[in-house]
RNA sequence: AGGACUAUAGCUCAGUUGGUUAGAGCGCUACCUUGACAUGGUAGAGGUCGGCGAUUCGAAUUCGCCUAGUCCUACCA
């Protein structure tokens, strides 16, 4: 074995031999167990939230595969509507070409070529992360299967009345032509202007003031809206404004949507462009005035339309200036035309939310447009009780409140999307706009008993990404065909998923299953039982990860490393805004000034974990990879040495009676304790503390004493055959143990050794992959031997601070006195004489009686004095000081223990067998600072 | 505005139903190339658990208020 653990020259072996064996497929014995992967951006690639991800799904995937549950991690890509169309635009923008250019089929292609290109990307990291998903099953959401789905459940869903089209004001995009859904458009805070506008009164008799931060869409003001019982304008109410500019005729109505106290009271209402004022124009029936275009100009000529059936009723002519004005251009020109009409009273500066489209990055326009909807309450209805029934479990518990506040709340649904790239709604339209619902065309003609010679055609639209995403624990799974694997497979255990995309995903994905499966006795089926929520993987900085801020990092380059040139390279190419670069540049440089070295997976993985904790975002340290990193090699390394020391040995394979020593038996109930810590942290889901467990037993336990208390025995040339042998397979076996126990955390580097060791611990397999995991026997757990190996450990550390803290070199052999022992501690020196002089150094220890000790450095195990005389070797002063600082410490005990139980308080109040702890520590305590007063006047009277 | 979460050593994080002398890793100090490992070993230093109050014999842990930060949801034109 090489001396220091090498990962890259292992991992991609083992996971080609794993994939090509086929572990990866269910074994189709056993109880299910399914994860379904959330289906990240096939044109994209994957970030580090993707890397934590894939670790918790990969780590429950493979614990439950060990425990013999037959289980499928279905893989698979999403279309990604949006995204993916603005990528392949943007590579044809670079060469002068647009979309409408190529039109819609030649356009598709490209996006598909594209698709076959980059999926790769995703796939490769996937399988580099070591994710064992069954390949075989990859899905992508614009399969042929998944695409059915799709259609099938449009069409039940409009028959069962659920999707409906109609004229409504969406979220407009103005630069990708498409409308969004609510949660889609982010608002954030910025700094604009409050502008405060005279609206004259149609009979001359003055004026109101309005207040408005969109001074372009007063164009389509078709009313100035006051509250009713503002006395202020209350005679008003029933008269016209004429509105600047336009000239148009408007009436103040009275709306109790208006704030009194909010600026002057004088509210513009523009149904067409504002979602409240739609409500108002609706219940005061005033006309929709839309003055813009799809890409947000001003339209030359308004359309004008009224709210019974939107009936467009006439246009009107834009003032001649402003026809075709981007809007932002409309703004200032409106803003100084109304001040030269002495309409301008004045501007305040003023922070706001600001809609932006969450991919493009504009200003979100309300737009009126036919859109197709799903009907969401009757759906939510069912997806809440589900929840409230403890059917589907949330950890942590915390987000069921986000998810029933946004349920009880919930909007329809827009889910047509003016996009090319995507599921194309199944309707037809005739030429006078009646709609025909159907899986094609033929259908929608038999359905809806069409004349054949009627002119149907296709709806242009394509369906929101989500729509397809939301049916993903199901269509993966053959729906609507009744396929087995939709019987075993589904529900599926778990759903592995961040917070950002509960509303987007999960929820929809409870929606639609709940309504769709249905089991034997017609009961909803979840989609899984159990959500684990994790948190955002965020720089070390702690600032969100994000390709715009240029901090984003790939997983493999933290496994393979990456030189700093190649990191700033990846950073800053392919940027929105090509300015940040330098910025970025200098960050990336303070920040990787060596670039970064190749840590493994494994090292990532248990850093994930052990990061895991729950409700909790992850600021990533690359420290902690590093100490991983290092705790890798360590396993490697007792794996060498237990090779070294086992291997061509008789470590009991065959037979033959073995003895156990002390340690052995020690080591065994250790590791059976670290068992039940181990599965009892992973089913609740605690990866931080499987991690932890994991690191404890293998560092502190395994390496740091079992492994140095082997050799005396293994170098002890008296030792009997049984004892070595115990020995021996005590360490083959705790260390094939172990390995099982990591295997879910870090798959590879225990691929390797296991193979090696296993045969020694009269182990079989193919992999360790299919081994069992690791059952704790609590008859191993024995108790004397811990106390046993505690009391040796604690003599061991007692002298090793003697000689730290009298700089006695650990070279050094040394004498060692034992005294005011029980018989206890005269067995344990006995049974333990060999370990103790191996480990702490010691060529003689004697026991005293009686007698006078000889002048010594003390440390107490209980009440055993251990003495290391001071003869040639320690130092009065510095002993005195050493002791002093023992005394101090025991004494600031005492007081407090003291305090404690002379409180009468709590000697009637608290229990019994707390009182009694207090009682033996303080005893405890009080000798301790006896003897090492005692001590310390010795020493300081020569 | 409403809600959630977070605040523990210089840094990154644990801390089960209130009973600890508050832990780990990294970093730091001193010493050590001992036959698995310097990606190592041994011994140390380092915290009034964000603040104030309440409950309790006893609070990092429960409750209330406050401060700071993060994030949702809804928003005032």
């Amino acid at each position: 074995m090489e001396k220091t653990y090498q990962p890259s020259e292992i991992e991609q072996n083992w996971y080609n031999t794993w994939e090509k064996a086929g572990h990866f497929k269910p074994s189709g014995e056993g109880d299910s167990y399914s994860i379904m992967i959330p289906p990240p951006n096939v044109t994209g690639s994957l970030h580090m939230g993707h890397g934590f991800n894939n670790t918790v799904m990969d780590t429950l995937i493979r614990y439950h595969r060990m425990q013999g549950r037959n289980t499928l991690w279905q893989p698979g890509t999403d279309h990604a509507g949006i995204a993916t169309q603005m990528v392949v635009e943007r590579q044809l923008a670079a060469n002068g070409v647009t979309r409408h250019d190529l039109g819609r089929d030649k356009f598709l292609d490209k996006v598909w070529e594209w698709k076959e290109e980059s999926g790769d990307t995703i796939t490769r990291q996937i399988r580099r992360l070591g994710s064992s998903v069954d390949w075989s099953r990859e899905r992508f959401t614009m399969d042929p299967g998944m695409s059915a789905a799709v259609q099938e459940v449009f069409v039940r869903l409009y028959d069962d009345g659920l999707i409906y089209r109609g004229k409504r004001l969406v979220n407009w995009d103005p630069k990708l032509h498409t409308a969004i859904s609510d949660l889609e458009v982010l608002s954030e805070e910025e700094n604009g202007s409050m502008w405060h506008f005279r609206y004259p009164l149609e009979d001359g008799s003055g004026h109101l003031v309005v207040a408005t931060t969109r001074p372009e869409t007063m164009l389509g003001d078709t009313a100035v809206a006051v509250h009713p019982k503002d006395e202020r304008y209350a005679d008003l109410v029933g008269k016209n404004i004429r509105l600047p500019i336009t000239n148009r005729l408007i009436p103040i109505v009275a709306d109790d949507y208006v704030e009194r106290e909010f600026g002057t009271g004088c509210v513009k209402i523009t149904p067409a462009h504002d979602f409240n004022d739609y409500e108002v124009g609706k219940r005061h029936n005033l006309a929709l005035i839309n003055v813009l275009d799809r890409d947000a100009n001003i339209l030359s000529e308004f359309t004008v339309i009224t709210f019974d059936n939107y009936e467009t009723q006439h246009g009107e002519k834009a003032p001649e200036a402003y026809a075709g004005l981007e809007r932002f251009e409309a703004r200032k020109k409106i803003v100084e035309e109304l001040d030269a009409l002495g309409c301008l009273e004045k501007i305040e500066p003023h922070t706001l939310k600001v809609p932006r489209g969450d991919r493009s990055g504009v200003v979100i326009e309300p737009w009126l447009t036919d859109q197709w909807y799903v009907k969401t309450e009757p759906l939510a209805k069912e997806a809440i009780k589900v929840v409230e029934d403890g059917d589907i479990q949330f950890v942590p518990k915390q987000y069921e409140n986000m998810y029933f506040s946004w349920m009880r709340d919930i909007q329809d649904w827009c889910i047509s999307r003016q996009l090319w790239w995507g599921h194309r709604i199944p309707a037809w339209y005739d030429n006078s706009g009646n709609i025909f619902v159907g899986r094609n065309e033929e259908e929608v003609r038999s359905k809806y008993n069409l004349d054949p010679s009627a002119e149907i055609h296709q709806d242009e639209d394509v369906l929101d990404t989500w729509f397809s995403s939301a049916l993903w624990t199901f269509s993966t799974l053959g729906w609507p065909e009744e396929t087995e694997e939709l019987k075993t497979f589904h529900s599926t255990d778990v759903l592995v998923t961040g917070f950002d995309i509960i509303f987007f995903w999960v929820a929809r994905m409870i929606m639609m299953t709940t309504h769709f499966i249905k089991d034997e006795n017609g009961k909803p089926q979840v989609p899984f039982k159990t959500v684990y929520v994790h948190g955002l993987v965020r720089d070390a900085q702690g600032a969100k990860m994000s390709k715009s801020k240029g901090n984003v990092l790939d997983p493999l380059d933290i496994i393979d490393g990456i030189d700093l040139d190649t990191l700033l390279d990846k950073r800053t190419t392919g940027m929105m805004q090509p300015k940040m670069a330098k910025k970025i540049a200098k960050q990336t440089k303070d920040e990787f000034p060596e670039g970064i070295s190749g840590y493994g997976t494994d090292a990532l993985r248990f850093t994930f974990c052990s990061l895991a904790s729950t409700g909790r975002d992850i600021k990533f340290d690359m420290g902690r990879v590093e100490g991983y990193r290092n705790f890798c090699n360590k396993i490697w390394n007792a794996a060498r040495y237990v090779l070294m020391n086992t291997e061509e040995q008789d470590c009991g394979q065959n037979g033959g009676d073995v003895n156990l020593s002390l340690a052995d038996r020690w080591i065994v109930s250790r590791l059976q304790q670290t068992e039940l810590q181990v599965a009892k942290a992973m089913d609740s889901y605690r990866l931080d503390h499987v991690a932890q467990a994991i690191y404890e037993f293998v560092w502190n336990e395994y390496c740091d004493w079992y492994l140095e208390l082997s050799k005396p025995v293994l170098w002890d040339d008296n030792a009997s055959p049984e004892t070595l042998r115990g020995t021996r397979q005590t360490l083959v076996r705790v260390l094939e143990t172990i390995l099982r126990l990591a295997h879910p955390v870090m798959p590879y580097i225990t691929e390797e050794i296991w193979q090696r060791v296993a045969p020694l611990a009269s182990k079989s397999g193919e992999t360790i992959m299919t081994q069992g995991y690791p059952i704790a026997d609590e008859n191993r757990i024995d108790e004397n031997a811990d106390g046993d190996i505690e009391w040796l450990k604690g003599v061991i550390i007692g002298v090793r601070n003697i000689r730290g803290e009298m700089n006695i070199s650990p070279a050094k052999p040394i004498t060692l006195m034992l005294k005011n022992g029980t018989t206890e501690d005269q067995r344990r020196l006995e049974q333990n004489e060999t370990f103790l002089k191996s480990l702490a150094k010691i060529e003689a220890v004697t026991w005293l009686g009686d007698e006078e000790p000889p002048l010594a450095a003390t440390q107490l195990v209980g009440e055993m004095e251990v003495l290391v005389p001071m003869a040639g070797l320690i130092d009065k002063d510095s002993e005195i000081a050493r002791l002093s600082k023992e005394v101090d410490k025991v004494s600031k005990e005492l007081q407090r223990l003291k305090g404690k139980l002379s409180n009468e308080k709590f000697i009637s109040k608290a229990p019994e067998d707390v009182v009694e702890k207090e009682k033996a520590k303080l005893s405890d305590a009080q000798s301790t600072f006896d003897k090492l007063n005692e001590q310390l006047e010795k020493i300081k009277a020569i």
